[in-house]
DNA sequence: AAGGTGATTTGCT
DNA sequence: GCAAATCACCTTC
């Protein structure tokens, strides 16, 4: 049996508390393979137009960027050089922010998460890094615009974190971001392996 | 042409 | 183990 998925009505909190909030709740996808799933331990906040990092900045709406102009809760996905990102949008309509979701810690599926992930011997680099659990749980561009409160890509209550559990630090890979690199809008579970850093 | 990355290799400590 | 270098060959503009 599948867990229940969240209401879109949690995503709709601001970034910065959702980059957070998401941490400890569990990522799933189901696939004619099978159900693989895990915790979130490690996002990044992504505040559209005034964070020169997010690929909303100044308002730029292309065709893919569309999606952050819309609703929280959609998925927006993108490729970078052999691998596909995970984000999800948050902000109101015309707010282009998202979170982009960096590590996960398996949880459902492992032996599937193993077979995808085959070359990889130490479990906790299967998923420690955003284009290696979009691979792990075969999240690709075909989920780009899906509505996160339903089958086959969804998110599931797990456990509540406190604030004692969750650090933050400057974001990685924006290093040609001007002043916005320095922003502390990275976070993570303390102390949990998975973490990417 | 460049990018919010990853896997592999090489050369250290 | 860790750091640097290299390449992969997709999407987008």
């Amino acid at each position: 049996m599948r867990p229940k998925s969240l209401p879109l009505s949690f995503y709709s909190e601001p970034t910065l508390q959702l980059a957070q909030s998401l941490l400890g709740h569990m990522l799933l996808k189901e696939t004619e393979e099978g159900l693989t799933g895990g915790y979130i331990v490690e996002t990044e906040a992504y505040l559209g137009p005034n964070d020169r990092a997010a690929h909303s900045f100044n308002h730029r709406r292309t065709k893919r960027t569309e999606i952050m102009f819309g609703e929280a809760g959609y998925v927006y996905t993108y490729t970078m050089h052999t691998h596909c990102l995970l984000n999800i949008v948050s902000g109101g309509t015309d707010e282009p922010e998202a979170v982009l979701i960096r590590a996960v810690e398996p949880y459902y599926g492992q032996d599937l998460i193993a077979q995808r992930r085959s070359k990889i011997t130490k479990k906790k680099h299967w998923t420690n890094g955003p284009g290696k659990l979009t691979k792990a749980l075969n999240i690709t561009m075909d989920d780009y615009g899906h509505k996160l409160d339903q089958h086959p890509l969804w998110i599931a209550r797990g456990k509540s974190l406190d604030a004692a559990d969750i650090a933050s630090g400057p974001r990685i890979g924006i290093q040609n971001s001007g002043e916005a690199k320095a922003y502390p809008w990275r976070f993570w579970e303390y102390l949990n392996t998975f973490v990417s850093k």
